[in-house]
DNA sequence: AATATTTAGTTGCGACTGCAACCAAGTCAA
DNA sequence: TTGACTTGGTTGCAGTCGCAACTAAATATT
């Protein structure tokens, strides 16, 4: 027969370890944006989108990110505030804006970039080489298939 | 010479993809115990701990779980609140109250621990049988070494 | 053309969070 | 003992979140 009482594992509950290692690795960068430009962490990454992707607008940011709308909204008027991005209306969709990063908001993003991608070099550090790129792997299946 | 302009990439971002996996996977079970009970993340959380590890104080539950003392003091207040669980004062310790589930308590965690560990099997199902053992323990020393 | 339905984006509100300040009990050191 | 320091736990407050309701523009229907 099989091993006796098989009861529920917190700790080896999937999404109870990624929160962990999510909110582990999330933390220590969440200081950078937040101390230099008192950034909260879905402006960090709405600023992200527009710095890699260049300008679009905020639906494409949700649709790209699954970030609910009214996040991405408040983190455009916040970012918008803070003179890092600007505005303009869309020519074919009257209700649409363009968003676009201004001169600050890709300097911001230039230099958080670095340092993320410094932070992102000391984690696959620990995880190592070919474990990273598997990990990878399956996360986007996780995330694809929910 | 090396590969040019590698800039940023917020989608192979490590706390990014973590993020959005443990978002992705928490959401589905989320909608279970928020309908079931109306309980929130944290006070599952908490009695989950209760659940798997029997009696034990807040201060406990904080140094195990790594959630903050005050959301953990909430959630216990709450769950007290629903009459999941019960405080008893420690006799060694005049400050610390122990902690333990009700009948009801005990009743919701079986409940729910049945329900999750299908949770789990069906994700782990999307990962596959041995990057499953794999990512468990890539995802432990993240969390451990942070 | 006039009405109904969808879609882009914002806002109000109640709930949750984080941080710092706090209270009370325990510990340590003279 | 007395007074400084630590520790278990709670609370106030300001900020963030999620959801539902809303406005306005676009599209579809008749």
């Amino acid at each position: 027969m099989t091993k006796g009482a098989d009861h529920f594992d917190l700790e080896g509950f999937l999404p109870y370890l990624l929160n962990q290692a999510a909110e582990a690795t999330s933390r220590a960068f969440q200081a950078v944006y937040r101390d230099r430009y008192g950034m909260t962490r879905t402006q960090w990454r709405v600023l992200a989108h527009l710095g890699q992707f260049g300008a679009m607008t905020a639906r494409d940011i949700c649709a790209r990110s699954h970030i609910e709308k009214t996040k991405v909204s408040r983190a455009v008027a916040a970012l918008e505030g803070d003179g890092m991005l600007g505005r303009t209306p869309s020519p074919e969709d009257g209700r649409a804006e363009i968003l676009s990063l201004t001169e600050k908001g890709r300097a911001a993003y230039a230099d958080l970039g670095e340092l993320a991608k410094a932070h992102d070099r000391a984690l696959r550090g620990v995880v190592g080489q070919e474990a990273s790129a598997k990990l990878d792997e399956v996360l986007q299946r996780l995330i694809d298939t929910t």
